[in-house]
DNA sequence: TGTTGAATAGAACATACGTTCGAGGTTGAT
DNA sequence: ATCAACCTCGAACGTATGTTCTATTCAACA
C-alpha cells in the first residue's frame, strides 16, 4: 500500500462511513457531494488511484459496484480479536471422544461454533472445544457444564491438564498429567477422587488444556 | 412477520447470499436472473411484499439501494454470541480502581474493547473487564496478566471472588469474600499469602467475579 | 520563460436500474 | 359462468450512475 493523498483518504473514509450507515456502497455522486468535490471526474480520478493501490474493488458497469478491501483499523481490530472454535462434543470419565487431527476438515463435524476472544487463544492453531461432564476437575475451576478449549498434542509437560485416551478402558478423560517412571498418574483436581495410575503404554495424549469458558449464571 | 411465499423466501435468500459474496446488494435484474424469474416486474412485485412485511428496506431512486433487515439465522446467531466488554484498567492489591456504575456511559472510558463469547456471560448486564496484576489468586487459576470479567454488585455470597474497596487503605483488590461476624476475611487464593481481616465498615464490595480470560502462550 | 505531469472542471454519453403500465393467467369461491 | 384476488409477463419510461472527453489550472523545474 502506498501513501494516499488527503483527498483519497477522505474519500476512503467517506465510503467506509457511508456503507456503515446505509449498508450499500455510495455512488460516485454520493461521494462527490459527501466530500464536496466539484466534479464526478475528480472522484473517478481518485477512485482509480484507490483501486490500483488495492484499497477498493470497482465493478464497472455495475451501479454502486464498489467493494471495500481496506477496513478502518477499528473494524479490522475487532475482526482480529474473534476466532471461531468448533465445539466437538463432551468429555468426561468413561465417555470416549474422537479427537480431530488437523488434516481432516473437522470444523464441519462441530455441533456448534462458538466465537472466542483471541485473548484466550494466543497463537495456537487448531484449537477445539469440548463441554465438560462431571466435576472431576472442580478444584481447577472446571465445573460441570463448562466449555474447555484444547490444543491437539501428542505429548505434555508434567502437571498440565490433558485429554488422554485410555486404551484398555476405551475412554477419554480430562486429568492432570504426571509421568512417574514407566507409569503415569492421572490426577483429578477433586479431593474426593483418586488418581488413575496406569502404565505408559495405556495412555495416549490427545490434547492439552488451553482455557475454559464458564457459562455464568444470571 | 408473516409467512412468505416460496418465491419470496428464495429472493430473500438470494439477496443474502449476494451481499455475502459481493459486499453490495443485487439489482432487480440480478435477482431476476439469479432466481430465474421471467420478468423484472415479478421481482418488483415480490420485493414490494418483502418490504411491507419488514424484511428489507428499499430506497427508490437509488440503484441497489437495498437494505437487508432480515438476517439468516446463522449470521444472527453468530451476532448474538458475541458481546463487547470494556477493559477498564488493572486490579491488584494496593492499586485503586474506579468501578463504573451502570448510569454513566463507561464504555467510552475503556482502554480497550474485548469481544467475549456470551457463553461466558449468561444474562448478566454491565459486565466489565480488568487486567490482573500479581499472583494473589493463583490458586484459583487467576494469574498475572489474566483478564477477569466482573459484574457490578453491592453485596456478595460467602466464598465468592469479589473486587472490594478498602476505605482505610484506599485500595481495591480481588479476594475471596468471607464475612465473619462484624469482621470480614478477604482470602487470597495463594497459599503463600495471608488473608486480610478487617471490620465490615472498611470494605465496600464493588463487583463480583464472573470469569476469566487467560491469554494462552503460543 | 516554456515544459511537463498531476489534479480539476464541466459537459456529455451509454446504459444499468427502479419502476410503471396494460394485458393476460391462475385459483378458488359463489 | 362470473367475479375477485393474486400472480405473471413483456415492454417501455425516466433517471441515476459509471465513464469518457476535452479544456483548464497549478506546481515544480530547467
Amino acid at each position: 500500500m502506498k501513501t494516499l493523498s488527503p483527498k483519497q483518504e477522505q474519500i476512503l473514509q467517506y465510503i467506509c462511513d457511508f456503507i456503515e450507515e446505509n449498508n450499500y456502497p455510495p455512488s460516485v455522486r454520493d461521494i462527490q457531494s459527501g466530500c464536496t468535490i466539484s466534479s464526478t471526474s475528480v472522484v473517478d480520478y481518485n477512485m482509480r488511484a484507490l483501486e490500483t493501490h488495492g484499497y477498493i474493488n470497482r465493478n464497472k458497469a455495475v451501479a454502486r459496484g464498489l467493494e471495500l478491501l481496506w477496513k478502518n483499523e477499528e473494524t479490522q481490530q475487532k475482526q482480529d480479536q474473534i476466532r471461531e472454535i468448533p465445539l466437538l462434543g463432551q468429555i468426561a470419565a468413561g465417555t470416549p471422544i474422537d479427537v480431530p487431527n488437523s488434516e481432516s476438515s473437522w470444523i464441519q463435524q462441530a455441533e456448534e461454533i462458538i466465537p472466542v476472544s483471541s485473548h484466550m487463544l494466543g497463537k495456537n492453531k487448531d484449537i477445539f472445544a469440548l463441554r465438560v461432564k462431571g466435576t472431576s476437575m472442580i478444584d481447577d475451576l472446571i465445573d460441570d457444564g463448562d466449555i474447555i478449549l484444547l490444543k491437539p498434542a501428542k505429548s505434555a509437560e508434567k502437571g498440565q491438564k490433558v485429554a488422554v485416551w485410555l486404551k484398555d478402558e476405551a475412554a477419554t478423560t480430562l486429568k492432570r498429567y504426571y509421568p512417574e517412571g514407566n507409569q503415569i498418574r492421572l490426577q483429578p483436581a477433586n479431593k474426593t477422587m483418586d488418581p488413575i495410575i496406569t502404565k505408559s503404554e495405556n495412555v495416549e495424549i490427545q490434547a492439552i488444556f488451553i482455557g475454559s469458558i464458564r457459562p455464568a449464571d444470571g
